[in-house]
Parts: C-alpha cells; sequence; structure tokens
DNA sequence: CTTTGTGCAAAGCCTTTGCAATTTT
DNA sequence: AAAATTGCAAAGGCTTTGCACAAAG
C-alpha cells in the first residue's frame, strides 16, 4: 500500500523547525508556547498531531516523564540513547553497541523475537553538580 | 525528621496481595478492577494512593507506557529490568551487570553523577510467535 | 476541485485532591 | 480521643477527537 500523501504545511516547518532549534526534549504544549510566544497562530491540537506524526516516522525522539508527559525531541537517526540531567534537563546522546547486543541476545534467549527497547539514564551534570 | 507512622489497612493489605497473585504489570485501574471482582469495596483512589506508596518505599516497580498510563508490579528487590511481550505482556525480569557497569561508566565520562537508568526491552514472546 | 490539514472547543483518560465519614492505634 | 485513611465526587492535566473552514496539490 503505498502511504498517503503528506503535506507540507507552514505549521508542520514550525513544529519541526522548533525542535531543530533546541537540544533537549521539549513537550508538546512547550512546543506550542514556544511557537506562540514567536508570533505563530498555531493551534494546540496541531502542535500535537504533528509532533505524533513526526514520532511515527521516526524524526523525533519521544519520551515519557514519570509524571505522564510526553517529550519530544529531533533526532540524529541513528539509534541511540539520551543521558539526561535530573536537575537542569541537559542532555547527552549516547551510544552503546554492547548494550544493543546484550539486549537482543537476552531476549532471544528468553524466546523473544523482534526486540526492541528503551534506555535513559538519569544523572547529575557537572555544571549542577558544581552548583 | 522520623517518618511518619503507616497504618496496615485492610485496603493495603489488598492491594499488595493482588500484586503478588500477578507476574507482570498491572495498572491502577484493572488492580481496582481486579478488587472488585474479587468482592472488595475498596476506592479507585486508595488504589492510587497505596500504589503510589508502594511505590515510593520500592516494594513495587513502575513503568510507564507509551500511551501514558502508569503499571505497577511487584518487585524482587534487587536491581534488574524487564523483557516484556508486545502481544500478551508476559514479562521476565533480567539482570544484566554489563549494562549496570556500561551506563555508570558512560554517564560518568560525560560528567554526570549520581547516576539511575531505566531499560525496558520488548519483543515477542515465543507463545505469541507460534499464533 | 478534491483531499488533507487546521483551529477551536468539547470530550476522554488517567490521576490527584477536598472533605466528611470511618477506621487504626 | 487523636490521627491517619478511606470513598466519593469534583477537579486537574495532558491528549485526542468532531467538525466546519482553510489550505495544498
Amino acid at each position: 500500500m503505498p502511504e498517503q500523501p503528506l503535506r507540507l504545511t507552514r505549521q508542520r516547518q514550525a513544529v519541526a523547525e522548533a525542535l531543530e532549534n533546541v537540544p533537549d526534549f521539549r513537550s508538546a504544549q512547550e512546543v506550542h508556547e514556544m511557537l506562540r510566544s514567536g508570533g505563530s497562530t498555531i493551534g494546540l491540537a496541531t502542535v500535537y498531531r504533528t509532533l505524533q506524526l513526526l514520532a511515527d516516522h521516526d524524526q523525533v525522539d519521544v519520551i515519557r516523564s514519570a509524571e505522564g508527559e510526553a517529550s519530544y525531541r529531533r533526532c540524529s537517526g541513528s539509534h541511540h540513547h539520551h543521558l539526561v540531567c535530573r536537575s537542569c534537563g541537559a542532555t547527552v546522546e549516547v551510544e552503546g553497541p554492547a548494550v544493543e547486543r546484550w539486549t537482543r541476545a537476552t531476549a532471544e534467549e528468553h524466546g523473544y523475537a523482534d526486540v526492541s527497547h528503551t534506555l535513559e539514564i538519569f544523572g547529575v551534570c557537572r555544571r549542577c553538580s558544581d552548583h
């Protein structure tokens, strides 16, 4: 089945661009606020719909905070994980071939197929440790 | 400061017991339903409050589904991760000293202190693969 | 011109909270 | 009796949806 055409709209460009301009995770509501502050008249629902769309197409990473709020971040394309500062939110992308191998092997050992995984690392970054 | 006394009530016992009797994750609403089915008259709010309490005391593990719903599971105490079947939810606890070491090392390399992490592995279990 | 996308407001869900009644200690 | 806990219903917060209008191809 051919996938339906995706129209390039002002709003979609704006959302994608907003994420391009920040290094860390932003919630839908934050993205909305960023855009409105910048003069856009984009609706909150559109932001939600666009972010979801971007996530479906692997254009952004998604994480869920412990409070249940989803946050989005532009991603480099390759598979990686995030090291997030608990205090200020500063994020570093990290890769770990060893972890990839280990998760796959462990899953298959237990008879699980079609393996995927999520891994987030939390800590306090140097700047925040130093007060 | 001495921590305030926790009273052992019928409801709290019921919630803890409910989780003892299942091997995988259950949401607050599911636990509530389980208990009501069993004849309990426990309120939904109490289930939420108790589950939160158990989580605060590290008596249960918590995960957030991609949809944002929190689920709870009795935990063995030692640090471990979960291998979850995407199809039926069957869960296996797995341990991986290598991963523990890797996450800590990676975080510290980047100057992050007080490191913790979350790792969930997803796949399709044998039973589900075999239709 | 047809199809897809947008905005708004309403509706949905999961979760939390206020408060009077109840249960523990 | 004092203090903690419960139940219910109301309120909250994030996210999704219905629908008429606007925009894209």
